[in-house]
DNA sequence: GTCCTGACGAGCG
DNA sequence: CCGCTCGCCAGGA
């Protein structure tokens, strides 16, 4: 076999993996920004590439994706979206976010 | 192959 | 605080 793509395929899907354990190892009640996230999937400075696999997520995916915002401490949809009302609905629900749609931030460390 | 887009982020004025 | 630019990288047209 004059390639190894074989390997190509096997190394395609490690960053999703990673991701998705980092996501699901958000602690409740914290944020995390795409940002960190990226980098603790080991995908450092790829922080749109985070964004982009949780807007692939399916819509019943039981991971925590609404915990991640930007690095500004705000939902990363445009205001009065579908998408930011149902992430600030989650976040309320955590008491991560006041009925004003403003966001409390937590500097939240945890181990992946 | 090139060009444009995107649930981002840091830097600068 | 706001708006703009540039960097990063995967996907789609």
């Amino acid at each position: 076999m004059p390639t190894g793509d074989a390997s190509d395929d096997a190394k395609a899907e490690r960053p999703r993996e990673a991701v998705y354990r980092v996501l699901a190892s958000i602690p409740e009640g914290c944020l995390a920004s795409y940002g960190q996230v990226a980098e603790l999937a080991g995908l450092p400075k790829q922080a749109r590439q985070v964004g982009r696999m949780l807007s692939l997520l399916p819509r019943d995916t039981r991971l925590p994706w609404y915990r991640v915002v930007n690095a500004s401490g705000k939902i990363s949809f445009p205001a009065g979206s579908p998408g930011y009302q149902r992430q600030l609905e989650y976040l309320l629900d955590e008491g991560s976010a006041e009925a004003s749609g403003r966001l409390r931030w937590r500097e939240c460390r945890w181990r992946p």
